[in-house]
RNA sequence: GGGGAGAUACCCAAGCGGCCAAAGGGGGCAGACUGUAAAUCUGCUGGCGUUCGCCUUCGGAGGUUCGAACCCUCCUCUCCCCA
């Protein structure tokens, strides 16, 4: 085997690595290989939601991937589907939206910036918009695109078709999604399009589309979705259940700590990036029972905050983390927040008191008076640190109080009255 | 173009003139037990005021009625069958 071989052979080890499918390695060896032979990175492609950005674990399974592309002299070409957004993957539950002005478009794309290169170099990717061919696309040239697809084959999408037997809508211009995708990587020339698995179909009408327009075609990469903290639906911002890559060391390190042990593994090996062995000791380790399943998910829990913080907040999000619930303390700095209680009604015999229900909502602690009240019913509030289950305890103005509600929600409370309308009786 | 079925709270899904803020399940939240895991058990799950009650909600707009998620009319949307 010549050398060039060889080179490519390990870049290509490396990048299927966590993969779920690639279509196909043969086609990736051949462009790693000639990558290396005439010295032309390859241009790989991931697509993006033009929506304000939250990233998240799972997003940061796939960019994760284009790093190691980048790592090894690869380029990446990260499109912000600003025009595509006006579609909306055609998941049945997305809506589709109106086009984004530009100024939106242009601070969702910094928050981007922000947020992936955390984990991207810099020098090696490059940001475009899909605005920037589609939207000069007359009507002629759309059709021409549709013609060179059909629907049965768009049908084949699983979600289609699904929806399609449900007897749920599929709006026509759904089926254009795939085929923009698809079109996208014309433009852009390239080699490989990354996605995760439910983005599987649109990744192959990629490589449809650039066959038909005589280009040689990409190569579909497809990760795995990761679950969320629930364990068993993917990670997704709309479904509550992620951990993003902004989030504060605590709330990472609290989030790993809630997810269900069957994900350890799977967020050591995918989230954390850990190399396969590590993985393996840590599956062994909890298989024979040498391995506590909370200290493996502790361990996780510190990896994950060292890559999006530092190994200093890992240890402190740590300790705080033991405090707060195996020692039932306090976090460490418990936010400071005085409420006006000016606008509350007062009645005879109960002036300087305000109700601890509308002290909760008012603070944040819950949605609602109503729902305060049940939570204080049910026990999940407590004031200086007593547990109160009078929903119609009133709460004494004289000094600050320390107020929990439910596990994670800690205020230090001074209630006062506002000088311009003290002592008087306020009504709206 | 013709004929049929349907739209209920976060989701699925009952209800078909008053007892409906609306069964049941899922999800979510809180509590117990724990390792903020899983499993399990309990409670809650529209808003506002102190029992009692008031306000908003059953695709939209009107109407019938003492009273409508439930009946009528129109509209919007969806699915199915036929052409």
């Amino acid at each position: 085997m010549s050398e060039l071989k060889e080179r490519a052979l390990s870049q290509c080890r490396v990048l299927e690595r966590g993969t779920t499918e690639i279509v196909s390695r043969d086609e990736l060896l051949g462009k790693l290989e000639r990558s290396l032979r005439t010295g032309v990175p390859l241009r790989v492609k991931l697509g993006a939601d033009p929506s304000a950005p939250d990233l998240h674990l799972g997003h940061a399974v796939v960019l994760r991937k284009l790093r190691q592309f980048q790592d090894l002299g690869h380029q990446v070409i990260f499109l912000i589907g600003d025009f595509t957004g006006m579609i909306g993957d055609p998941t049945g539950k997305s809506e589709t939206r109106k086009p984004l002005a530009v100024e939106e478009v242009q601070a969702n794309a910094e928050s981007y910036r922000k947020q992936i290169f955390k984990l991207l170099d810099p020098q090696r990717t490059e940001i475009r918009f899909n605005s920037e061919w589609l939207g000069g696309m007359s009507f002629a040239d759309v059709i021409r695109l549709t013609a060179e697809y059909t629907v049965a084959r768009i049908l084949e999408r699983d979600d289609f078709q699904k929806r399609y037997e449900g007897g749920h809508p599929i709006g026509i211009h759904e089926f254009l999604y795939p085929l923009v995708q698809g079109y996208d990587s014309v433009v852009l020339k390239a080699d490989v399009e990354l996605g995760g698995t439910d983005q599987k179909f649109n990744l192959l009408v990629g490589r449809d589309l650039q066959r038909a327009r005589g280009q040689e075609p990409q190569v579909a990469l497809i990760t795995p979705l990761l679950e969320g903290t629930d364990g068993v639906q993917k990670m997704s911002k709309s479904l509550g259940n992620y951990i993003g890559i902004d989030e504060p060391a605590r709330e990472i390190y609290g989030k790993t700590m809630s997810i269900p042990d069957s994900l350890i593994a799977r967020y050591a090996e995918l989230a954390a990036g850990m190399s396969p062995e590590a993985v393996g000791a840590i599956e062994q380790g909890l298989r024979n029972g040498s391995l506590h399943p909370r200290e493996a998910k502790a361990n996780l829990a510190k990896n994950l905050v060292a890559l999006y913080h530092d190994q200093k907040a890992a240890a402190e999000a740590a300790v705080e983390f033991d405090r707060i619930f195996r020692k039932k303390g306090l976090p460490d700095d418990v936010p400071i927040e005085i409420v006006y209680g000016h606008e509350i009604l007062r009645e005879k015999g109960v002036e300087n008191t305000v109700p601890l229900a509308w002290l909760i909502a008012r603070s944040k602690g819950a949605e609602s008076i109503s729902q305060a009240k049940r939570l204080i019913r049910q026990g999940g509030v407590s004031l200086d640190g007593k547990v109160l289950i009078d929903e119609h305890f009133r709460v004494p103005m004289d000094r600050e109080h320390l107020l929990r509600v439910g596990k994670r929600f800690f205020r230090r409370i001074t209630v006062s009255m506002s000088k311009d309308s003290s002592g008087r009786r306020k009504k709206t």
